[in-house]
DNA sequence: TTGACACGCAACCTGTTGGTTGCCTAAATC
DNA sequence: GATTTAGGCAACCAACAGGTTGCGTGTCAA
C-alpha cells in the first residue's frame, strides 16, 4: 500500500474531521458530508478524492448519489507496521528507565 | 497534545526517514543524520525542527554538537487515541462481515 | 418536459511547504 | 591565535495544497 498517501491524507484535520463523520454514520452523500462544515461543496470533494486515493474512502453512485463509506484498513495497517515498531521501542525505553531507577535504589 | 502537529509532521517521508534512522540509532548529531541523505544540512535542520516541535524528536547541546533523540510517546498516543478506534471499527466490519456470509450459507 | 437537485470539471488565487544559498557564531584542533 | 568543524539564522524561490468561483451534466419529480 501507498503508506506516504495514508499519512498525507491524516495530515489535513478536515480530512480527519470526514473520516470521523464516516466513522459515526457511514454511507453519507457528499451533501450530508458538507453539512455543517465551512468549506464549498467543491472543497469537501477535493478532500473526499484525496482520501479516495489514499483507499481510506469508497464510494458508489446511487442515482444522483454519492455514497461514501469508510475504509479503516490502510489505517490498521498503519498502526500495525508503523506505529506499533516505535510503540515497542517506546515500551523498552521505559523498561529500561524502570531499571535504571532500581539499580539506582540498589546503590 | 497538539494531534495536529504529530500528523503534519509525520505526513513527509523524509521525516519519517529521520525518525526510522533515530530509531535504529538514537542520540545521533544533525551531522550524522545528514549522511547519505539528499537535501541540504538546512533542510534537514527545518526537518528536525518540525519532529522537534511535535515533541517527535528531543535535542541536548553537547559541546559543539546537537544530540538527537526519539520521542515515542505523541507516536504511541496517536495509535492509542485515533488510530485504535478506527481498528475496532474495521474488526467490527469484518466481524459483521463474517456473519453476513454465514447466513448467506443457512439459505 | 421543465425545473430543481446532487454532483463533476476546470480555471484560478493565495498561503504554506520544502528546498536552496550565503553568511554568521561557537567550539575543537593545530 | 589561526583554522577547521558543527551548527544557527535569514532571505529567497519553486511547487504544491487548500480554497474559491463559474459552469456543465445527469437524475429525479412536478
Amino acid at each position: 500500500m501507498d503508506t506516504d498517501a495514508v499519512f498525507k491524507a491524516l495530515a489535513d484535520a478536515n480530512r480527519r474531521e470526514l473520516l470521523d463523520r464516516l466513522f459515526v454514520r457511514n454511507g453519507q452523500t457528499l451533501g450530508e458530508l458538507c453539512e455543517g462544515l465551512d468549506m464549498s461543496r467543491q472543497a469537501v470533494t477535493k478532500h473526499l478524492d484525496i482520501l479516495e486515493a489514499a483507499n481510506l474512502v469508497a464510494t458508489i453512485k446511487r442515482g444522483r448519489e454519492k455514497l461514501h463509506y469508510l475504509n479503516a484498513v490502510p489505517i490498521h495497517e498503519i498502526g500495525e507496521r508503523w506505529i506499533s515498531k516505535y510503540e515497542r521501542k517506546r515500551l523498552k525505553a521505559l523498561s529500561e528507565l524502570k531499571k535504571a531507577l532500581e539499580s539506582e535504589n540498589d546503590e
